[in-house]
DNA sequence: CCCTAAATCCGAAACGTTTCGGAAAAGACA
DNA sequence: TGTCTTTTCCGAAACGTTTCGGATTTAGGG
């Protein structure tokens, strides 16, 4: 291994200044700065990145712990995430390292086992419950992370979208022309973005001076399978819905599915609308119609939950972050109305 | 956070004791390790990782570098094998992670960043390629790393099965039972494992003094969609074949779902059979009727894997090392014979 | 009571980097 | 010539750990 010292011996100079060179400081004439860089690249000279996090404290790694799945979808679904957090954190020069846990391990105590061992900078939390043990054990550690989605009962750094605006917004567009008997397929309670959706929703009803027991919201693990066989109890209601919100596209896929297969067709017989979070996994223009809906691009989220983290690690920022991406919305051929 | 240091000066030990103590070395009174184990945990110290691997010139962590992906079907296979790895390598004390590239990244560069970054022990191969640019700069980096598969063209420590037997017990099996026009799905010829597979194929077909002619050997990508769309072909053909060896248990899943589309009855009027790497995921007993054919479990691999790797970074062992699995045999219910 | 060996301890150096505080040299100005 | 800046450099300490070599104490054997 080419060390400092080795480029300091060939060249006649102190490890100080060869590391200040490098470093590109002040205090260093420009020309023996030359003459380091040459050193350097003739001798094949690179950092050791275990000194300097030793000395620094920080080592340029931020990880996300995640739980391994059965689930085809979530599978791809969180490597396309991966793949984002990736690019946009190595574009501002953090390597970004995935831990993929046993199904029943136990996440929070493996995010204080990587904290406490030190070398890891920040961590990525996404897909939070509501007192989320993994916030909680970071935030007892003072260790820099950022949350995608929110926690309501406890305070933290976070990038989130508005999602009573989403529920409101989705439920606003099919009240708007005439639906009533809406369908709401949505992530369990135990999550807060759906718990605010929801609210979204009953809220959007309420305005309009509607009754919103008429809407049906149904929890389940949104993943096509689901929504496909929660679209086939609908359909076979004696009142079926006239509309369906599939919570993401990977539910409005199964919701197309069993639509087709129950010959209902969208939108004539049945409108869809959902929120796409712009992965190209299910893209909604892959969808027969085009699906519409709210969008807001997970894409833009990462580079706001990057730039936050690299912001916390750097500046120890310990004032309360908050970030609210903005809401799109989408046309698409999915929805129809029903007013006569 | 608390150092050695900070027990040391609890303890008015010096800081050499307290490290012994907590080293479990010989020349430490037993019962002084006794309460310097009591500061330690009273006192909540955590070795710091950064410090040892400075000193030791070892982390703890092992890497494999793979490039995203489209596909959710590879993503999921992915992450299995993910979670097969890390929890074979958690048992072994070493801490796997997973640094995911864009698709378009070079994949070799970044080995060799992280290599040349140190923090990383050893790495892991999946999927070798011939002439394979990441083996190729991992042996010139003189890295540990195990590579699970092989690429002939370069000696490098590996975990594998044995190809050319899973070609020909697949292939005999067929033939035994009066088959002859044989479709093998596999992958490209840039792959070794598929190039052997092939061979073994055709030494079972001359083995009985027939002629590989009668074969037909079709490389793909080995997910669903285009085991479907092979067999849609070969199904249409004006002779099409009598049975179809299926590279995985994907490839099997799309030839499946056409056979089914076709209304053409496996085994009845198909047989078809395949290799099984025992992934939950496309388990060959989800399949009806049950799929037959060669197994041998990755869980199997990735011990030898994991434990093959951990020798490599303790005794920098060089000798080459190769470790080939044992091949197992389900007879399934997917093949039926076509003799009289 | 002395000598040796075993048991138990400690100081100091090392891993490769960053950085603080100062030192030397050179020029500017009086 | 002497003083003051500016430029350019360097020694040494520090991050937290491991480990080599030696030091001190205690026990055992004669």
């Amino acid at each position: 291994m080419v060390t400092l010292k080795d480029i300091s011996r060939d060249l006649g100079l102190s490890v100080t200044q060869v590391s200040r060179a490098l470093g590109d400081h002040t205090d260093v004439n420009p020309q023996t700065k030359q003459r380091v860089r040459a050193a350097a690249d003739r001798l094949g000279y690179r950092p050791n990145a275990v000194a300097r996090g030793l000395k620094t404290g920080r080592s340029g790694i931020v990880a996300m712990v995640v739980s391994g799945t059965r689930s085809p979808e979530v599978s791809a679904h969180l490597l396309e995430i991966v793949m984002g957090l990736s690019a946009e954190f190595s574009r501002i020069g953090l390597r970004f390292v995935l831990h993929v846990a046993q199904p029943d391990e136990d996440t929070a105590q493996l995010h204080e086992d990587l904290f406490l061992a030190g070398g890891i900078d920040g961590f990525i939390v996404i897909s939070p419950l509501r007192h989320d043990p993994r916030i909680k054990a970071l935030r007892r550690l003072g260790a820099a992370f950022v949350v995608h989605g929110r926690d309501p009962d406890q305070r933290h750094v976070h990038v989130d979208i508005d999602n009573h605006g989403v529920g409101y917004r989705l439920a606003d567009h099919l009240l708007a022309r005439g639906h009533r008997r809406i369908a709401f397929l949505t992530a369990g309670d135990h999550t807060f973005f759906s718990q605010e959706r929801v609210r979204g929703l009953r809220q959007a009803y309420a305005d309009r001076g509607l009754d919103c027991a008429a809407a049906q919201v149904i929890g389940m693990p949104m993943i096509a399978p689901e929504g496909y066989r929660a679209t086939r109890d609908l359909l076979s209601q004696t009142q079926p819905p006239t509309a369906i919100i599939a919570g993401n596209t990977m539910l409005a896929r199964g919701v197309y599915a069993a639509a087709a297969e129950c010959n209902v067709a969208i939108p004539g017989e049945l409108s869809v609308i959902t929120h796409d979070d712009g992965l190209d996994l299910f893209g909604t223009d892959t969808f027969d119609p085009p699906l519409g809906g709210t969008i807001s691009p997970l894409s833009d989220a990462w580079v706001s939950v990057a730039r936050t983290l690299q912001n916390m690690i750097a500046a120890q920022n310990d004032g309360l972050m908050e970030c609210i991406l903005p809401l799109g919305f989408r046309e698409g051929g999915s929805v129809q109305s029903v007013l006569d």
